[in-house]
DNA sequence: AAAACTGTAACAATTTTTGGTACAGTATTT
DNA sequence: AAATACTGTACCAAAAATTGTTACAGTTTT
């Protein structure tokens, strides 16, 4: 992966972890991170919709966790900002050649067993763990 | 990963595996897996510099394995195509946040980690395991 | 009604990745 | 020794992905 948005995302669940007691607004998340208050909303936006926050809108709103960050796997993070397979891409071989042919199924298999291996080692992993560091 | 490096170099592995017999040029390669035979001779370089390939120059040059494809692991083939880790990078965050301030060092220790389970996992993948499958 | 927020669209800027050309250098063949 | 067929690599172009920015409608509180 050749983004930032998982280190984002993490960022942004650990500020809610240590401040469970209020919501944050965008802009106070996107002066930690140091980043623009927007990039941090649509990041939001994707966590939300699984369930890892929950937002209030309107004067006093922001963010907040929307479940224990110890129920809040590592997995569930990368999920939220990729969709790719840890091993990238695959090329769109010529079919009169036998391993170009082939070549796609069996790197289907290799890149979902290989993210499935990854996510599992991740999964163990907590929010609650990650933000323990911070004391 | 957003890039079809890692597919590209297992392709060219595996091709060379099922041809041991023979040199395979730049140009046959790319035809099998359709892209610029130069794309080729650029991944093979990086794939030369830790000693999986080897090359010939001059005519009926080319490319062959430069040790047994039994001998030639996943990980050793992802080491040649990526060098950021598989969470991705890292942001420039708020040094006077507390968060900000301590993050980086603890996502270089996840980033590390999560590298390490992952490659232990495809290392016991090689590229005679991959090849097998086109019978 | 004013203030302080989120949600999201639209677009710009930047960075990364891939593709392509060119050509010097090298080994083989005749 | 000349022709041929390769690699190695530099350099640039093109395309795609990523990130940043502005703007503003909608929502809630005061």
């Amino acid at each position: 992966m050749s983004n930032v948005r998982f280190a984002t995302a993490l960022h942004i669940l650990t500020l809610l972890e240590l401040n469970r007691e209020q919501f944050l607004s965008s802009e106070f998340i996107a002066g930690s991170i140091n980043i623009n208050p927007a990039v941090v909303r649509k990041e939001i936006s994707n966590l939300r919709a699984l369930g890892l926050v929950e937002s209030k809108e309107g004067k006093g709103g922001g963010y907040a966790l929307g479940k224990p960050a110890s129920k809040i796997a590592l997995s569930d993070v990368y999920r939220s900002v990729n969709d790719l397979p840890l091993l990238g891409r695959s090329n769109t071989p010529n079919p009169n050649c036998p391993v170009g042919r082939q070549i796609n199924v069996h790197l289907a298999d290799l890149f979902a067993s290989a993210d499935t291996a990854f996510l599992k080692e991740i999964g163990k992993i907590t929010v609650e763990d990650f933000s323990k560091k911070f004391r």
